[in-house]
DNA sequence: TTGTGTTATTTGTTATAACAAACGACAAGT
DNA sequence: ACTTGTCGTTTGTTATAACAAATAACACAA
């Protein structure tokens, strides 16, 4: 009997710190991390339904990633971002970000650009019905859908990384932010003229959108330099 | 009693894996291990005389560096670069180096420039001797010193993660390459620019010097687009 | 000789227990 | 009231053993 046309799928092997890792990241990601509280490991086994072996596993990852803090006694905390690591992350991410925009305008084709446009049509009906947690998940995959067409693996990696280390207060940026943005759409300009292969331009859209971002999570500030979140928005913290 | 001026230092705490990990590290940077060559784990644990677990911990954290590639049977492998890889590398380098570089440009002060130039004058001592392992340390510290006058930490980080990438093939620049290169000095040329608070300028000696390494790096891909020690050079390979 | 199933070995993964450092509560002394 | 020492608890670290998946070696059959 022949094996081919069998349907069937490759098993893939993840083990449970991987697994554990995910999740971490996740809700990171989304801010479901209190900024500044520390990851306990026997606690998060518990939650995991696992031994501590695979979660200090998952743990140790992030912190070497610098995705997390490491607090007194080698404990894992979530990044409490200051001004100034924001302003220095914001240097990085504009730099990176907007490296791999000009890449994407040379090398992207009609079609990843109407995909993209399918993206941006989807965070204008987000922002419209209000749903913020999902228009920040489209949003991500709008921005790494550029990124990933400049087709370099270790700078989509590092960007990555910097989204990460920015996670805990990303969700920070509330509605009303985003809709009043709607007027001056750096989104749209940039996938403009990555269509037009404008290069320059799209890496300028793009800078401008991440500062402009930027700018507004550095007003929360308070006289410590602390990033806190807005209080009308409790965006389902834990 | 009084307890100051006891000369007593602070008592650091440093875990197994911890050393373990910096063991790793400056083994890669130097280029003491393989490329392509796996790490395992129960031959290391004896190596350092301790169990697994602090082992697996530091390669761990290695992997999720990017440091180290994650193999088959998520074994911990020294990545074995290719012409691709490198050139990817390159570009990020030459983005975030360059940047660090026109930062430290703006904030450097005269003594900070006076003790690069003492590195400076000891890189092209070592030349002479011929002594090219300390020439790739001092090298190292010459270009970190100039990075971390930016005062960016995090820029610094990603830096160093980039480096430590590049660490396994590092070596492979040559004594030849290194003294023909004394003819279009960059490394001067830069250190000159910043004194002179041309960040412009500094910046682009440093991507220069940096491509111009990168080209030569890639002249020694084969067929496959395999990076290969250059045979004149054993380097201490193990 | 070639292909195939079996077995032994290697090697990463996970759970568990013992351990040690740090932290907090609390009581005693000043 | 404030300090200081002690004890119990919390929590990360390490060693160890059992486990499971992959690989290699080998024997047997076509």
């Amino acid at each position: 009997m022949n094996l081919a046309d069998q349907n069937l799928s490759r098993i893939a092997r993840e083990p449970l710190w991987d697994r554990a890792h995910s999740q971490l990241r996740e809700a990171l990601l989304a801010g479901r991390f209190e900024p500044g509280s520390a990851l306990v490991l026997r606690q998060l086994a518990e939650t995991f339904g696992t031994s501590i072996t695979p979660v200090r596993d998952a743990v140790s990852r992030l912190v070497a990633q610098g995705v997390l803090d490491q607090g007194p006694r080698n404990s894992a905390l979530v990044p409490d971002l200051k001004s100034s690591a924001l302003t220095d992350l914001m240097v990085v991410r504009t730099e990176l970000e907007g490296r791999a925009t000009r890449e994407a305008a040379m090398k992207a084709c009609a079609a990843d650009v109407d995909a993209l446009e399918v993206l941006l049509a989807d965070m204008r009906r987000m922002i419209e019905k209000r749903r913020l947690d999902t228009y920040l998940d489209i949003h991500r995959r709008f921005h790494f859908g550029i990124y990933a067409l400049a087709g370099i693996p270790i700078l989509l990696e590092m960007i990555e990384n910097l989204w990460l280390r920015c996670g805990p207060i990303l969700s920070f940026v509330v509605p009303q932010y985003v809709v009043s943005l709607k007027g001056t759409d750096h989104h749209q300009a940039a996938l403009d003229a990555i269509r037009l292969r404008d290069g320059t331009r799209a890496e300028a859209e793009i800078v401008a959108d991440i500062e402009e971002a930027g700018a507004y999570l550095l007003g929360l500030a308070d006289g410590t330099g602390r990033i806190r979140r807005p209080h009308e928005a409790p965006a389902g913290a834990r």
